[in-house]
DNA sequence: TAAGAAAACCTAATTACTTCA
DNA sequence: CGTGAAGTAATTAGGTTTTCT
């Protein structure tokens, strides 16, 4: 069971569970505020992924309690992504966990191998891989089809230039090489580590993929941006912290404005008040009208107006008199003459019987 | 079968470092 | 050159779920 909260435009609520024949019910027009409950059936995706990576139970469950929290962030999923593509190699054609085929492991071994050493600003994760596995190769390997060509960064005696090639400037290689020998040097002081820009990217492009991992995934990443996996982890943890920190700054954003038009209608509607006290006084037969049930016209979307003693014309022949209804409360209907909440109405103007007549009304009151 | 420990993962908060104006 | 702000990698604390004994 899942609650969410949106907030946006309400004809933009994407809840699945909202989707499903109770949108159109919501008012399309301005600010929308959804809250859904409801039951949720979209586990397919990861479901369909974990075959394909043929992950372990455990992988099944984490995937399937992730992807329950992607459908209730969804709705305003912010694309922080680069605008820019990443440039690929040939031979990079997707993401580890895409891969068609996951068996290709001469050209994992072949390219990773050394390729990658002049690249990275850190270490090179020998001794993590092997406790997390990763330098374990397997025939189920995915990390073959998500080989970038970093031969372009493999250092030798050409090292400055390369990286310069690669995009790297000499801070850059001079602060690989400085950070590479402090690691071996002091183990124990904490480094603040900058990711390069093409690793960046790398992991956004995952991250666009899936905003969680699976421990495969997690290792041939980090196998792949030579990387240590708790590198990896750490940096979707913070990647999904900035994406909530950043809808969050958004859905204040639309509370504020919420807010503001709930205070102008309030306004509007405290004034209103203040007339019709003022029009009572000034003609208190009007209010002498006997007890009326306004309900909404489902074609014109205009208040009518139904006396217990009044009939309407064909037009409002489906207007909602059941006793519940019968009093002098404001009752609308959409066009499947359900009731929702006059609070999702507000922006809507009103009409008041004795003031504008509605057309379809047959005897209005004069 | 129930209970508890351990592992793995997560979020949230915080720290520490880097970069830049 | 010094400094503060912003961005972000890394750490820590605490929670949840699953597995194992």
């Amino acid at each position: 069971m899942e609650l969410g909260l949106s907030l946006g435009e309400s004809s933009r609520t994407s809840f699945t569970f909202l989707d499903k024949g109770n949108t159109n019910k919501m008012n399309n027009k301005g600010f929308g505020f959804c809250m859904g409950l409801g039951l949720s059936s979209t586990l397919n995706a990861s479901e369909a992924e974990r075959k394909e990576n043929g992950g372990n139970e455990r992988e099944e469950r984490n995937e399937k309690r992730v992807s329950a929290e992607c459908i209730v962030t969804q709705p305003l999923q912010l694309d922080l992504l680069p605008l820019a593509p990443v440039p690929r190699n040939n031979s990079s054609q997707g993401l580890p966990w895409l891969s068609e085929n996951g068996n290709s492991e001469a050209g994992s071994t072949g390219q990773l191998g050394g390729s990658v050493r002049g690249f990275d600003v850190n270490m090179f994760p020998s001794t993590e891989d092997v406790e997390d596995g990763a330098a374990v190769s397997s025939p189920n390997s995915t990390v073959s089809s998500f080989q970038i060509d970093f031969n372009i960064y493999k250092s030798g005696s050409g090292n400055k230039r390369d990286s310069e090639t690669a995009g790297l400037n000499d801070v850059d290689a001079e602060r690989t090489s400085s950070r590479a020998s402090d690691d071996d040097e002091n183990g124990s002081s904490r480094k603040k580590l900058r990711l390069s820009k093409e690793q960046s990217a790398y992991l956004e492009d995952s991250f666009k993929e899936h905003n969680t991992l699976n421990p495969k995934q997690k290792l041939a990443l980090a196998k792949q941006l030579s990387l240590r996996p708790r590198q990896v982890e750490v940096w979707f943890q913070n990647r999904r912290a900035r994406t909530k920190l950043k809808q969050t700054e958004v859905d204040c954003e639309y509370l504020k404005r919420c807010c503001d038009t709930l205070n102008e209608e309030n306004r509007r509607l405290q004034k209103e008040i203040s007339e019709l006290r003022a029009l009572k006084t000034s003609h208190p037969f009007y209010m002498q009208l006997p007890a009326t049930t306004l309900t909404m016209c489902p074609s014109c979307e205009r208040v009518a107006t139904t006396t217990n003693s009044t009939t309407n014309n064909n037009h409002h022949n489906n207007s909602n008199t059941s006793a519940e209804n019968s009093t002098t409360t404001t009752t609308t209907t959409t066009n499947n003459n359900t009731p929702i909440a006059s609070a999702f109405s507000l922006t809507k103007p009103r009409f008041y019987p004795f003031v504008h007549p509605h057309p379809h009304q047959s005897a209005a009151p004069s």
